[in-house]
DNA sequence: CATTCAGTAAACTCAGCAGTTTATTTTCTG
DNA sequence: CAGAAAATAAACTGCTGAGTTTACTGAATG
């Protein structure tokens, strides 16, 4: 039994939130967008922080990485790093992960352990160094130290697709995003490539 | 003759907003810590957001960029990618620079015009691709499309020294930002060298 | 010395909005 | 269908904080 309350007041925040941010959210908005008395709203949340938080928990489950990043002998480098790339790129285009995002940085100072939480889990450095000190290993790429270069990577991929993003709001168009990704596997093959 | 009433204000209020962000610093607080009082705060100013205005326009002058870039055939491409990027680092690893982006960012919504105008004078993308073009054309670097290289550079020393810090708090340190500048001109000269 | 101007301190106004109350209606359920 | 549980609408409470008012002080000017 899904309670259609239930899902039509979180639908309602989440439209609200994401439009107006968590201050300039009202209650009286969220009840009216989700076609429900305000005290319901208050039935079914303690109030406003507790819904922020349900419509980010929901968000954020939808989310989760997908199948482990591991190196693999077997398949060219370059094609590795463009798969990684592009998964991770996928996301920078998506507007829902964009809004997500958006929303909890602005209210970071207010919810401080969200923040933390929600950047940690999309945070994929553990995952790439892992990555880069395989292919290292296996003699794919060259380089002294696997953790720069995947923070070079990463720092790459996002330095004009997400970072910039983050902040003005809309997301970057396929295009762009592909010539970037492009840009960063070539460059990093290069610098790095196994004599 | 300096006003100082109004130095006093500034000073109290530059405190006060870097310290809790435009929506909870206070006007009282203000005044007491300028030892003025609310009274007088609004004898020398309109109101809170132009007291904000007042403040970040007074620091944004301190962060006029320095001598133009230019490239020079005369010098190494490596000693001018490293006075470049050691120029910018300098900035991140101010506690001032951050400080005044993250008041602002913060408050981009609220103050829209203020936000895009700092972001647009503290960006340095057209000087450094003016520079890779020079770079290219001299024959110090070779590489299809100067503006890429130029963003690449750019995103390589912003990518763990600037976005993480301008969200977190904190900057970075200098030895770390050394190790980020040293990997990145690297990256860039094995990636674009001239053969 | 008196008038004016800058400043002070503290009480006050006013608006916005989260959350509550109350009185009433709708919707299940046995 | 009776009675309980859930929901509604709208008025109300309470707080917070920007900006204002008022009554007062003191120093400079002429």
């Amino acid at each position: 039994m899904t309670n259609t309350k239930n899902e039509q007041i979180l639908a309602a925040s989440i439209d609200e939130f994401t439009e107006a941010g968590f201050e300039d959210a009202r209650m009286d908005s969220v009840a009216a967008r989700a076609k429900v008395s305000k005290r319901t709203v208050y039935k079914y949340f303690e109030g406003k922080e507790a819904l922020f938080r349900a419509i980010v928990d929901q968000r954020v489950s939808n989310f989760h990485t997908g199948p482990d990043i591991r190196f693999d002998a077997a398949r060219p480098i370059r094609q590795q790093l463009w798969t990684l790339a592009a998964t991770e790129g996928k996301l920078f285009v998506s507007s829902d992960f964009m809004n997500l995002l958006r929303l909890v940085a602005r209210e970071a100072d207010r919810f401080p352990g969200l923040a933390a939480d929600l950047s940690a889990r999309i945070d994929k450095r553990a995952a790439f160094r892992r990555f880069f000190a395989e292919a290292i290993d296996a003699g794919a790429l060259k380089a002294r130290d696997p953790a720069l270069v995947a923070d070079q990577f990463l720092g790459l991929l996002k330095a004009d697709a997400f970072w910039p993003k983050l902040h003005t709001g809309g997301e970057i168009d396929e295009a762009s995003m592909r010539a970037i990704i492009t840009g960063a596997v070539d460059l990093i093959i290069t610098g790095y490539k196994a004599d």
